[in-house]
DNA sequence: TTAGGGTTAG
């Protein structure tokens, strides 16, 4: 790839990165994360700012243990947004023992709030390879008999719980669980989660008794559902397992945090939180996989990482000696990416550092991860270290994908002045020359980095790449349009407002979902029209947005006022 | 038989 070489000014080589100042990863707040509750009345207003928690409302130990002995932890994690799934229900077919009813039913019932007996009921059931049918462990508990020092591999018994079976013998029952929890996975891993929900009720209809592997593969279809539309669900399950009396494992806290961590516009990392401190309070150990999950809820919080709070959970699980891998850094690093308005390249760089360090292999998903970071470098993106990073992925033989490239492109399209716009059509070529396949984001990416180009100079350009992609039968989405319209509010010698026009009428045609970034777009483009403002246009654009119920924000009122500052005399 | 990581727009 020589026509995307850093230039002579680069630091060549993967050692530069070594010159830069090194950065704690031990952050001040890794206990507090974990104990917040116990130790929350020692921490500043600023430390629980900076955790996007309310000091305020930090209860301490005693008040939660009075406030309700029984509380369930379905109560606490899932307190908030009821109402929206209550109103949805649950899929028809469901019947009254069914995840979306009687989700309070285990308060006050079944729950036990000492959790070493949780555990060693846990450990029991883990130590037995199967439980599935629950009938061991009910067995279990109506004789009041404990897992202690119960090593054997315990096998399924038969319908009836007559004595416990030893050796190899899998019931027939099992055996027709376990095809159902194969299937709720294999349809879940398609994000098909109304046919796992659906197996999951035949299953019961049948008599079967869904033990934790069961639960923990339907709340893993619900976290798996498109665009994580079914976080709450993940909940709901998560409730009528506890009504049911069936303990959970650290999979399925994993998987509970993961389905937070999926929630769309951003991760509900509190309730990520909350459900590792439920964990703790109930023994279940956090494993690798946990911890990996609470970093990426971390890092996929609203409005941009909590960043500190992934740190902080790094460094427990450091303390705790549970190993990160691959996929551990792999979290941190895009955390550190995510951080608002870029602020964390350098730590991203650390991250990256001190996973050579430790002999953890980057992948793919490791470089994309740093090279995304580069390109979100305050102010100008980082673009030559982002060339350093692809170089230095090459040299490994660590192969780039679409994703590369297109965190490469953008990266190049941010650099300062939009002074980098031809290399980023270098690197689009390159990907070419390799039989890379372009995407959508693809052709986003390389929109923006024309759109971006001094003096608006690239805007014809923009149109062609547009042009390119609608040639291949690559489809445009909202982020294309915007692009595309900020591209036009660029043109030099003022705005191509009827051009920008065009292309949002096109939007509707082919129903594309038009959001607030088209519409500030467009309100911008009307301000810049030639010959000044079109703020009258620049106001039916706002009145339409508000019409069609758009979420307004801070960029379309900005936008909107700029365009009626330039108002002939003072009108408006 | 159950759990974790990467890309695009103002």
């Amino acid at each position: 790839m020589t026509n995307c070489r850093a230039s002579g000014s680069v630091p060549s080589g993967f050692l530069v990165f070594t010159s830069f100042a090194p950065v704690s990863l031990k952050p001040p707040f890794s206990l507090w994360v974990l104990n917040r509750r116990r130790q929350c009345g020692s921490f500043t207003r600023e430390e629980c700012t900076v955790a996007g928690l309310d000091a305020r409302r930090l209860p301490s130990r005693s008040t939660i243990r009075n406030e309700k002995g029984t509380e369930s932890a379905q109560q606490r994690v899932s307190s908030e947004p009821r109402g929206r799934v209550e109103a949805l229900g649950v899929k028809r077919g469901v019947g009254s023992d069914s995840v979306g009813n009687g989700r309070r039913a285990s308060v006050g019932k079944n729950r036990r709030s000492v959790t070493k007996e949780v555990q060693k009921r846990h450990d029991f059931a883990r130590g037995g390879e199967v439980e599935d049918t629950q009938m061991i462990e009910n067995a279990q508990k109506r004789n009041g008999q404990t897992s202690a020092g119960n090593g054997s591999k315990m096998k399924s018994n038969t319908k009836g719980g007559k004595g416990v079976a030893r050796g190899r013998r899998m019931s027939e029952d099992e055996q027709i669980l376990r095809g159902y929890i194969r299937r709720i996975t294999e349809t879940g891993r398609h994000g098909r989660w109304k046919d796992a929900l659906s197996l999951f009720e035949e299953l019961k209809s049948k008599g079967l008794r869904p033990g934790v592997f069961c639960f923990s593969a339907l709340i893993s279809a619900m976290e798996k559902a498109p665009g994580g539309s079914q976080w709450e669900r993940a909940l709901e399950v998560f409730g009528e397992m506890e009504r049911r009396g069936v303990e959970p494992d650290a999979v399925t806290f994993s998987a509970l945090i993961s389905a937070m961590e999926k929630a769309p516009g951003g991760s509900q990392w509190e309730r990520a939180l909350e459900l590792f401190e439920e964990m703790e309070r109930r023994g279940v150990k956090p494993t690798t996989v946990t911890f990996s999950a609470l970093i990426s809820a971390m890092e996929k919080a609203p409005g941009g990482s909590q960043w500190k709070i992934a740190l902080a959970v790094f460094g427990e699980m450091e303390r705790r000696g549970v190993k990160p891998t691959m996929v551990t850094f792999n979290a941190l690093i895009s955390a550190m990416e995510k951080a608002p308005g870029g602020s964390q390249w350098v730590r991203a760089l650390e991250v990256f550092e001190q996973m050579e360090r430790r002999g953890v292999k980057p992948t793919t998903i490791t470089f994309n991860a740093f090279i995304s970071a580069m390109g979100k470098a305050p102010g100008e993106s980082q673009w030559k270290i982002a060339l350093a990073v692809f170089e230095e992925m090459e040299r490994r033989g660590v192969k780039p994908t679409t994703v590369t490239f297109n965190a490469l492109i953008s990266a190049m399209g941010k650099a300062p002045g939009g002074s980098q716009w031809e290399k980023a059509l270098e690197v689009f070529e390159e990907m070419e020359r390799r039989g890379v396949e372009p995407t959508t984001v693809t052709f986003n990416a390389l929109i923006s980095a024309m759109e971006k180009a001094p003096g608006g100079s690239q805007w014809e350009r923009a149109l062609e790449v547009f042009g390119e992609m609608e040639r291949r039968g690559v489809e445009p989405d909202a982020v294309t349009f915007s692009a595309l319209i900020s591209a036009m509010e660029k043109a030099p010698g003022g705005s191509k407002w009827e051009r920008a026009l065009e292309m949002f009428e096109g939007m509707e045609r082919r129903g594309v979902e038009l959001d607030v970034f088209c519409f500030s777009a467009l309100i911008s483009v009307m301000e810049k029209a030639p010959g000044g403002s079109q703020w009258e246009k620049a106001l039916e654009v706002f009145e339409q947005m508000e019409r069609r119920g758009v979420e307004l924000d801070v960029f379309c009122f900005n936008a909107l006022i700029s365009a009626m500052e330039k108002a002939p005399g003072g009108s408006t």
